[in-house]
DNA sequence: ATTGTGCGTTTGATTATCCAACTCACTCGG
DNA sequence: CCGAGTGAGTTGGATAATCAAACGCACAAT
């Protein structure tokens, strides 16, 4: 009896963001950066793949390409607003890694426009109290019984 | 000259769990799946690069093995806080796969404990209000000028 | 005329992932 | 007791993804 995985809006996130150095080039994007090259040097990621991310990115509907220059064509990508949706995902993430993961101090440093520094933390937007791990019940998923 | 990637928890959080079915593991533990065949079935993961994920999932402090039989010995995995702490980030993923990816109803739905449908919000720690794209800015970032 | 920049694409080698089958140590039903 | 089933991995061999370095092309600056 052959089974199937749990169909789960975690797994189709990250069919489309889930790959190597997707998120980091969506990390670079919502920095501000826009351009191949610095992209490329700023994750790491080598340009070929990085080359088949981004237009991935851009057929999903998270990225569009501007173009900037006509002879010859150049390209800057700009977020959608499912790209710019990402952050987010992005701040909480990295909350968690400066928390879990990095050593010593954050690296990066965001300032909310209430002026204070940022800490990004996951509420209900019902009743605005933080979210934790026992305050949470399944009311419906999907559960694989074939 | 040698460039180096920008220094980063996003980059940190994603080198611990931002292989291939990591995320989709610690999804299932948190959902309360703790044995090997059930978390296999479940995501759809291979079974030898899941037993790969897992150990290191260990190595690096999110999941722990609990003996729950002698003979043969098994083990079940469960969270340590700092995986616990991953489900704010998987929360926020699953909203925004939701929103942006998954075609229809959403196909888990959570319960808060205030009673309501849980919507995941995220939201400055100090003002209380949710986070925009616009709303934040740098205040502090590793720049690779090397 | 040479050097540099921007944005990819190609090449050839190295890794990762996949699936199916296998092991080992049990349990259970007949 | 015997065979089938279950749970947790491991192993083997094929396929796919990723890598770094080099190449191409169009321009811009010196």
């Amino acid at each position: 009896m052959p089974s199937r995985p749990r169909e789960c809006s975690i797994a189709n996130a990250l069919a489309v963001v889930g790959e190597r150095w997707s998120m980091l080039a969506m990390r670079e994007i919502l920095l501000g950066v826009r351009r191949f090259d610095q992209i490329a040097r700023n994750t790491g990621a080598s340009r070929d793949i990085l080359a088949v991310r981004l237009r991935k990115l851009v057929d999903v509907g998270l990225l569009e390409r501007e173009q900037y220059e006509e002879h010859p064509p150049r390209y800057e990508y700009v977020l959608t607003e499912a790209g710019q949706a990402l952050h987010a995902v992005l701040l909480t993430l990295m909350a968690w890694g400066d928390r879990y993961v990095t050593e010593g101090d954050p690296p990066t440093v965001w300032e909310h426009e209430c002026g204070e520094v940022l800490r990004p933390v996951t509420v209900c937007a019902h009743c605005h109290e933080p979210v934790r791990p026992e305050g949470m019940s399944v009311l419906r998923i999907d559960q694989p019984r074939p």
